[in-house]
DNA sequence: GTCTATATACAGATAGAC
DNA sequence: GTCTATCTGTATATAGAC
């Protein structure tokens, strides 16, 4: 059992719970150290800089996400998956009316500096995107689609925000009943054609 | 004419738009001063201290959103109104690209530390959902207003947050149609009876 | 009222003993 | 591989001359 690889672990999942809490720039290396309880000059040797730090910190969300969307990939059909996903959105949401939504909180502090952090953050909210896109264009929405998962992921980025804004959890619960209920009208009638059309577009 | 004043107010300005660039916690005292172009040590003359600069900042936010509620207010109808604040929405986009959206922002910053500063900064997103609420009760939506209203600014808020993930105004055109249509349908044929109920509520 | 010089604290990062 | 001590820069904030 190689301690390092520990270490390492520890460093980066304090690093992204504290990133989350207090933002990327408001956290510093000595509270990441204290938090995974490694002397402070001793994040240095797993970690060149600070900014090494968060784009572990992004890798590791980017691998949730994948794994997210693999869970999500499990239901029988588009429209199944993308209710899916906003049944997802709104768990843990006392963590999210408390510190927002950590991608989204990611891409709003690091977009304003640029850089390669920037962009490895956007490419998160990009995958979410693009999935999403998949899942309307599998249920014959065709070139709708693009809007719809646009309009999909706004939304729920923007309740995330209100919900943080005003600490209030409720807000993402009835927020999601009004994207539920706008799923059902756009998808009456289309699910089993789609599912049917969504394996034939996985094979080809 | 008060030199005094005008410092205030130079400093006041130089810090609106440096925090909306860099954030709040990423801007200095010294970058404000260097805007203003006043002395950093002149500052405190001013401010008490940098929690202060940004109470003045959002107190001048809150001057240009009741600004702006005015002139919206002057639109014919309740639908008018919602269609030109997508309007004014749509407006520099080029800066909320770079930036994002001010408000948004700090709330999002701020939200995060909490105290009064947070406070402060979610009442001017709590107005624009107000506002929003009166437009659709003005339509006689009743008791969806609140619902509708949290859909609206939920929307603008996410729409913002990806136009400056991507960096890409044209999100924000797309979705601002998106929205109009959403609006459009939503008051399809309210639009005559709802202005006369709304100077009814005015008067009550 | 205005501004220079500086106190104080703490950040990221490094050196080097073990 | 690990950790203590510390360098260096920079932030907020203050003191005090003008």
């Amino acid at each position: 059992m190689p301690r390092k690889t520990d270490k390492r672990v520890r460093l980066i999942d304090a690093a992204k719970v504290l990133i989350h809490q207090k933002g990327f720039n408001q956290t510093t290396l000595a509270d990441i150290a204290q938090e995974a309880d490694v002397p402070l000059g001793n994040v240095y040797y797993y970690f060149k800089t600070k900014e090494a730090i968060g784009e572990a910190v992004i890798e590791k969300r980017a691998a949730e996400f994948t794994e997210c969307f693999s869970k999500l990939d499990e239901e029988t059909d588009p429209k199944n998956r993308l209710l899916a996903l906003l049944q997802f959105s709104i768990e843990d949401l006392e963590l999210t009316a408390r510190y927002g939504c950590p991608v989204g909180g990611l891409c709003q502090e690091l977009g304003k500096q640029g850089g390669s952090l920037a962009d490895q953050a956007a490419k998160l909210l990009h995958d979410l995107l693009m999935w999403s896109e998949t899942q309307f264009r599998s249920l014959g929405l065709g070139e709708k689609s693009a809007d719809l998962a646009l309009n999909l992921v706004s939304n729920i980025q923007g309740i995330y925000l209100l919900t943080h804004t005003f600490k209030d959890p409720k807000l993402a619960i009835r927020q999601a009943k009004v994207l539920e209920e706008w799923l059902e009208k756009l998808t009456a009638g289309r699910t089993s054609s789609a599912s049917i059309r969504q394996v034939t577009s996985e094979v080809a």
